[in-house]
DNA sequence: CCCCTAAAGGTCATATTGACTTAAACACCG
DNA sequence: CGGTGTTTAAGTCAATATGACCTTTAGGGG
């Protein structure tokens, strides 16, 4: 039984997911998703938390973790049967992690890189990577969680960026705005400003408390 | 590690969750989630698919079945370290099922009352079920499922129907038509017609081609 | 002091929703 | 054979949400 952890982040305008070098075998050298076995008395939330510290010296109390679900195909490890219990978390802009004790090195790598095929993942997480990022996309339409990508306060601009790295698309600034300020909960003002390098100063905001967020942020289903 | 299932199906207008009465130990007697051990070469589904007709001789052709999540925390069950992996089930008003191997008997249960506490289930079921609950509700508002609580042709009374019973709370007839036909791909009308007791009769349809639904069809909130 | 840029705020047509009303189709009853 | 009750089906209308687009504001830099 092991824990393996989809973890995301916003870098300028990109979705990273955070990918190690397998220092052990099966699949020496190749790119997988940060993980390994569970212990007996910890719960699997826990463990997902060590393991995200272990392997990538990430901290988990900044960020957003939820589980994704269990993948227990017989044949997706050749040790053998090995169950995996895959998170999903998100984070804002962290420091590039070295490696761990499994891992030669940990890195973050582009979204759009790896499910194009360019780096072929270890096991069976492509399809747990996949499925990480459809959900991410989706939490984002109806839940508040956004703002986990960004640090303590944050613009609307930030904030809307997430978005458009996350689903890829243009969003209007000024319907965002609007969206975003009248859903209740969604952030509150810090009554500060930030200085962009250029224009006029921002609004600073920080979470709210909302969680749920109705009616939902949809984004456009074309996308040709 | 096991699978557990949290079946559910419309009956009148409740919504019913399969449980068994636990025919060993621990928790013996006991009202439980149908499930067991997951054997080695089999996926998790098929696990899932096999305990369903062990302990509830339920025939998982006809329902729609996704995975939950994982539970996992230690101290769970009793007998020491067993994760489990639930599953979610829906399917049309099934024959009350009989008991398998290690279940004495097996019986829909309003989830009403058992979520009140009417009736105390075992390990950490409660929990899934609030959990399996929770995702049901929240399926009905962002996909087309809803008819996999119906039979192979339904009229659309007996889809609001399904609607009300797992919301609990009263859809407008009128509302709900038109958002159910102009919704793309929902349902298929099948031209034929069926005869109510009372009243004009009513169109059928089965289930179109459309697996999400946007905008979704979304529940009111207050509910007070 | 003017220009450039991004934030902030507003307009307007369109789409969707909730509450409500009206028409249609059948069985039953006298 | 026509009236009555019941359910399906279809329509109206105001309130709300959305997408596209425009104008104003508040900085920095030349």
């Amino acid at each position: 039984m092991t824990v393996d952890l989809a973890i995301f982040t916003v870098r300028g305008d990109q979705l990273m997911v955070l990918l190690i070098e397998r220092g052990v075998e099966p699949f020496l050298g190749r790119a997988a998703l940060p993980g390994g076995y569970v212990q007996k008395d910890e719960t699997l939330r826990d463990g997902a938390l060590r393991e995200l510290w272990e392997e990538a010296q990430v901290d988990g109390g900044r960020l957003h973790l939820e589980q994704l679900g269990a993948y227990g195909d017989p044949w997706r490890d050749p040790r053998g049967r090995v169950v995996t219990i895959a998170y999903l978390a998100l984070g804002p802009d962290l420091p590039t992690p070295v490696g761990g004790t499994d891992a030669r090195r940990a890195y973050w790598a582009p979204v759009s890189e790896v499910i194009n095929g360019v780096r072929e993942l270890a096991f069976d997480h492509p399809a747990i990577l996949a499925d990480a990022l459809e959900e991410v996309r989706r939490k984002l339409e109806y839940t508040a969680v956004a703002a986990a990508f960004c640090g303590e306060t944050f613009t609307l601009s930030e904030l809307r960026t997430v978005y458009e790295a996350v689903w890829g698309q243009y969003l209007d600034p000024s319907n965002f705005r609007r969206k975003v300020l009248k859903t209740e909960g969604f952030v509150r003002p810090t009554g500060e400003r930030r200085l962009p390098p250029t224009g006029r100063p921002a609004a600073l905001y920080r979470r709210g408390s909302a969680d749920l967020l109705s009616p939902p942020l949809l984004r456009r289903v074309d996308e040709s």
